[in-house]
DNA sequence: ATCCTGACTTGAC
DNA sequence: GGTCAAGCCAGGA
């Protein structure tokens, strides 16, 4: 038996985040307890994105607040797409005003 | 079992 | 202030 537990625990971060909001993969790791481990969350979401699951992979971004796993959806405009439909403006592939509509778990969900 | 890679982050030069 | 390198954990060859 397999403890899924850092991936499961991603799937039901993602799948919390509100919409409008986005979030990066380092305070996923941080909320999860491994900040380190920020690599693991992409890794998990990446998983997601390949089971029937609704993560909305599309808020995750890096701390930076770019689009770097757009590459790993059906269409890599997809990403920006859905997030410009969400009312998040994306410029060069970069959130405007990330830190502002940053979602921290570890604070939101506190 | 070993080595490499990966949607990141932080620290050092 | 930008660039390079290392750390992190898990999975695939």
């Amino acid at each position: 038996m397999k403890e899924y537990t850092f991936f499961e625990n991603v799937y039901a971060v993602v799948k919390l985040i509100p919409e409008g909001r986005i979030t990066s993969y380092g305070a996923i790791a941080v909320y999860l307890g491994a900040k380190r481990s920020a690599r693991m969350v992409g890794w998990a979401l990446n998983a997601s994105l390949n089971d029937n699951l609704n993560i909305p992979a599309h808020r995750v971004t890096n701390r930076n607040g770019l689009l770097t796993g757009k590459k790993y959806f059906s269409t890599p405009k997809k990403m920006q797409e859905l997030l410009e439909k969400e009312g998040i403006n994306v410029q060069n592939d970069r959130v405007e005003k990330f830190k502002d509509l940053f979602w921290d778990p570890s604070i939101e969900l506190l």
